[in-house]
DNA sequence: GGACAGGGTCCTAAAAAGCAACCAACGGAT
DNA sequence: ATCCGTTGGTTGCTTTTTAGGACCCTGTCC
């Protein structure tokens, strides 16, 4: 996403997307997440060079998003799977699916959903204080440099 | 963030990541949820070039993510502003710091924190089952293709 | 021995990003 | 009236990234 390091961007944000801001990298999280996990099944579902792939693929397993383990012997064959690391990035897929089916629609609502596997209930993503212990809309997010008090900047 | 159009993905997250998928535009949106207004303001946090700034911002802009007014007369000078569509990627940009917050920590301690501004509490984003109300982990998270009953895939 | 599957690499071309210079509309100081 | 600074860009060129496709290797199946 940045250049290469984070340019003195001590942000979190900045940080993720290092690892997963790439064109096409959360794209395959999603579809990791989904399920897949060889290299031609990730190619035939995204219209992704094999290059390309290959490349944000060691990204991936090289941040800890996916570990790349031996899945039989001879030949030789791999398969890519989600780390817990990895399955922690379900929040960041939600809330962008969350975003796109509100915003994106094409009128014949979402065109996937996402259910609690226990119970098969829709999920929400939402945001709560802890203090408070209320949901929080978006506009009163406020954010705050860590370690030093006062600063403070409205919104996120 | 794909080629052009989907591709034949029907998919939210694709979608959104259309919109706010390029590189820098995450960045753009948190500034301008921060507060960032200007095109200089812009540039001053973020090592962009002028030109990728000014397409980003028009594209955003295009989709509704920003408002670009006016703000003075002689000479012609204008602002962006979040819309409400742009502050409901909140959501996502929190979703991203807590992941980078989480696993890529410099151990010490997140460099921002998310607060609610009324009351100053410490803010999470989770995931709940509209259903059965509990808290749900991103391993219980499944999607299924909406109007197709049946054909449940594993994860996100 | 030939075809096929899986998982790549390599090379070239096209698109995107980075960089620096320049433009334009003013306000204000000299 | 001239020059300087501010804001918000555009233009043109260079460097990186992506895309697209050909090709390769290992091994199995027929």
């Amino acid at each position: 996403m940045l250049r290469r390091t984070y340019d003195g961007q001590t942000c979190s944000i900045a940080r993720t997307l290092e690892v997963v801001g790439e064109r096409w990298t959360l794209l395959i999280v999603r579809d990791a997440a989904r399920g897949v996990t060889r290299f031609d099944g990730f190619l035939a579902r995204l219209p992704i060079a094999r290059n390309v792939l290959s490349d944000r693929l060691a990204t991936l397993v090289r941040h800890g998003v996916l570990d790349r383990v031996q899945y039989q012997d001879r030949p030789p064959r791999h398969e890519y799977r989600l780390t817990a690391k990895g399955r922690e990035l379900v929040p960041v897929l939600l809330s962008l699916m969350a975003w796109g089916d509100r915003h994106l629609g094409d009128d014949a609502g979402p065109p996937v959903v996402a259910e609690h596997a226990e119970c098969g209930g829709p999920i929400d993503v939402h945001m709560t204080c802890r203090q408070c212990e209320g949901a929080v809309a978006p506009a009163e997010v406020v954010t705050r440099e860590a370690r030093r008090v006062g600063h403070v900047t409205r919104d996120v």
